[in-house]
DNA sequence: GCTCGCGTACGGTCCTGCCGAACGCCGAAG
DNA sequence: CTTCGGCGTTCGGCAGGACCGTACGCGAGC
């Protein structure tokens, strides 16, 4: 955006790629995908596509760092505690990270749910906090990926903030795939749910991202009056009766305006539609 | 360790590391350390000790891969969000992580404080998880951090399991710091000290490592009989009157032992002392 | 005892990472 | 409005170093 004159490469930033970087960079998503605890050195060769001494020089540099670790019998790789460290510090270099922690808490407690907020990364949810309820199950729910936009109630709920364009724009290019019986996978309902998150002030995902699974989302406002994220709680949907559902979405909604309050949103201007900001 | 006869190379590892990731991990350090949100690209290459067109490459790649992100208001660069998701999977890969979350969320909920877990990492306390209590204030308790050994109640658990020549190299290493008017900064008083924890059961760190703050710990025990870390809870000293002490130690004692029943600790042998098996 | 596979160590060759210098843009100063 | 300085970005060239192939020691399996 700020270089609108690209003059020749249309490739963008691939040419100043550091090779051996993003070879270690990907020898470290490689790992964090496996499936079980570790991989071994062909291993991380064979799935890089290098030699093993080369995957070995990446390993070791990494292993200084503290991002990876060996355990011992049969050496073999694993995440290491530097990661840990550094996703901790993310966290906090996050505009909404430590911000919002309390009111997660506060959320939690209240409803029995899964409290968690997502940044807006493109349209997309990214998750980057996460608060379990008293005794709430313990979902599968992994900080810092990129979650589907039209499947998920804090998906829904960055949508609603954005005009028709954008939306198809972000469902083109993410591909509205179906994940349950539930999953809205044309543009004209998607349209009309967020017409409806737009009137109630809240987003519900009705087991339309996985099966027995509830979520409740409202978006959250920066201080430019951009939409900056949303907040949402996660539930099983059987322990939930239906008159609950606008209790919950209005303990959703105001969590998120007063978490909009601390990112310097003017509390005044109520709509969220409306003129441009 | 494995290769006992090593030739020339007294350095070790040092010998095998690729530069430009070293530099890059450097990178991404430096922005973690930094105080407020972000460092300039010329600051970055300043840090780094390199021009600003090799600090610009490594950054890119680094943020084509989520490490970084750039905030817009004269490109400034903070940690992504991909730090969020491999952090978030190191402590599931790491041997403690999932399996006692269920266990700490109770722990912190009997008790009322911050519950942790550490892996021991060379005598070291590193804390790979965290389960805030209720009503707890936000204490400033990271992730993935090495923490001292002789102040801290994590700490000092694990060290009760160790014969004195290993606690004896592990604080010489350390060098027992003074951090409060309370830290046991001699060896002779630490030994004392640790043989009430292995007589208890569990360690105590009052006011040791960060006056007006209490924490009680107690270690973990693998399949192997060897420690493999500590429980501990943390919690503001005033609100905790001194006949409550031996309760929670007890508390964190029962989680400590049922952490190791799930490790495969074979539970017959209440003692954690004793013979050294 | 033998073989096999793995992780490790080293030398050579070409790649590529690194730097310095030049360009365009933005904001500040006058 | 004009001038100036700083910053991020881009490009060319050199040589440092990243990569590979090969050889070694060790432990496991039969």
């Amino acid at each position: 955006m700020r270089t609108a004159a690209r003059p020749a490469t249309a490739a963008g930033g691939d040419r100043y790629l550091v090779q051996s970087v993003a070879r270690a960079l990907r020898l470290v998503e490689l790992i964090a995908d496996a499936p079980a605890a570790g991989l071994a050195l062909g291993e991380l060769a064979e799935g890089l596509g290098t030699s093993k001494s080369t995957a070995m020089a990446l390993a070791r540099t990494l292993m200084r760092f503290g991002y990876l670790r060996d355990v011992h019998p049969g050496p073999r790789y694993t995440l290491g505690t530097a990661l840990l460290r550094l996703g901790d510090q993310a966290g906090q270099q996050l505009p909404l990270g430590p911000l919002c922690r309390p009111l997660l808490v506060e959320l939690a407690t209240a409803t029995g749910m899964t409290a968690r907020v997502a940044v807006a990364d493109g349209g997309y949810p990214v998750f980057v906090e996460r608060v379990d309820g008293p005794g709430s199950v313990r979902f599968h729910t992994p900080l810092g990926q990129r979650e589907v936009p039209h499947a998920t109630a804090a998906g829904k709920a960055i949508l609603a903030t954005l005009d028709e364009a954008a939306v198809r724009r972000i469902c083109d290019a993410s591909g509205m795939a179906r994940r349950t019986g539930h999953t809205i996978t044309d543009l004209p309902t998607l349209l009309d749910n967020l017409a409806l998150v737009r009137r109630r002030g809240f987003a519900v995902d009705d087991e339309e991202d996985a099966v027995g699974v509830l979520c409740v989302g409202a978006a959250l406002f920066g201080h430019d009056g951009g939409c900056a994220g949303a907040v949402s709680v996660t539930g099983i949907k059987g322990d939930l009766p239906a008159w609950r559902l606008d209790q919950i979405g209005r303990r959703a909604r105001d969590a998120a305006a007063r978490i909009s309050g601390l990112l310097g949103h003017a509390p005044s201007r109520p709509g969220p539609a409306g003129g441009g900001g």
